[in-house]
DNA sequence: AGATTGATCCAT
DNA sequence: TGGATCAATCTG
């Protein structure tokens, strides 16, 4: 089998699409690929396998996190050491610790000084180019981040420079997992019910087939 | 339904 | 400085 490089075929997602308002970012973001490049150890790629491992993730599930005014987003209470990167430039992770076990990856967006991030939720890890029954599906935040070996060493990478993680289009890859396009189911958010108002935000985007 | 686990944030 | 909280997950 030829190896293709997937990586020169995919488009890169650039600061324009990111920078919009997130609610749209977020939709916008399902059926994106999401590539995570992991340096393997030294001695290991010396005996013969590749020196890096990529891992292909089609985003399947995103929330929107939503401005200061967003009671269940972590920036309503304002500019903390934590949260000054939803306040920065869009296409950066947020990376934090939830419950002292799992990570969350967020990707910040929207202009420079309004809060705001999308969170990936739920990928299917393409494994290989065969049918889709081959592929992974990880449904929640800390899967996502335990999957795709992601911690807080990624917070604050630029998205659209990295080479460890960043999300690219592929047209012509979506279609062979869904040749048919796809629909969106909208929803609440999770885990958010101290939010007031914010609680019942449609702010939840999750990919579905269609006619599923 | 309960346990897990530690960074974060705000009130002492 | 203490302690409540938490954008989650697993087990039973």
């Amino acid at each position: 089998m030829t190896p293709i490089n997937w990586l020169r075929i995919m488009k890169r997602l650039r600061k324009k699409f990111y920078e919009r308002n997130t609610i749209k970012v977020a939709r916008d973001l399902l059926g994106k690929f999401l590539i995570r490049i992991i340096a393997r150890p030294h001695r290991q790629a010396k005996l013969g396998g590749q020196s890096k491992k990529k891992i292909i993730a089609l985003i399947t599930e995103t929330e929107a996190y939503h401005g200061p005014k967003d009671l269940a987003s972590h920036a309503s209470r304002g500019r903390t050491k934590r949260t000054e990167v939803m306040f920065g430039l869009a296409g950066r992770a947020y990376v934090y610790l939830i419950y002292g076990m799992y990570y969350c990856f967020n990707i910040v967006t929207g202009k420079e000084n309004f809060p705001a991030a999308v969170l990936i939720r739920g990928v299917e890890i393409i494994n290989n180019l065969k049918p889709k029954t081959y592929n992974q599906l990880i449904s929640g935040p800390g899967k996502v981040c335990r999957e795709l070996k992601i911690d807080r060493s990624l917070n604050k990478e630029n998205l659209l420079k990295s080479k460890k993680l960043f999300v690219v289009e592929d047209k012509k890859l979506l279609k062979k997992y869904y040749p048919q396009g796809f629909k969106i189911k909208i929803g609440k958010r999770v885990g958010v019910d101290y939010a007031g108002e914010y609680r019942n935000k449609p702010w939840r985007f999750i990919l579905s087939c269609r006619g599923g």
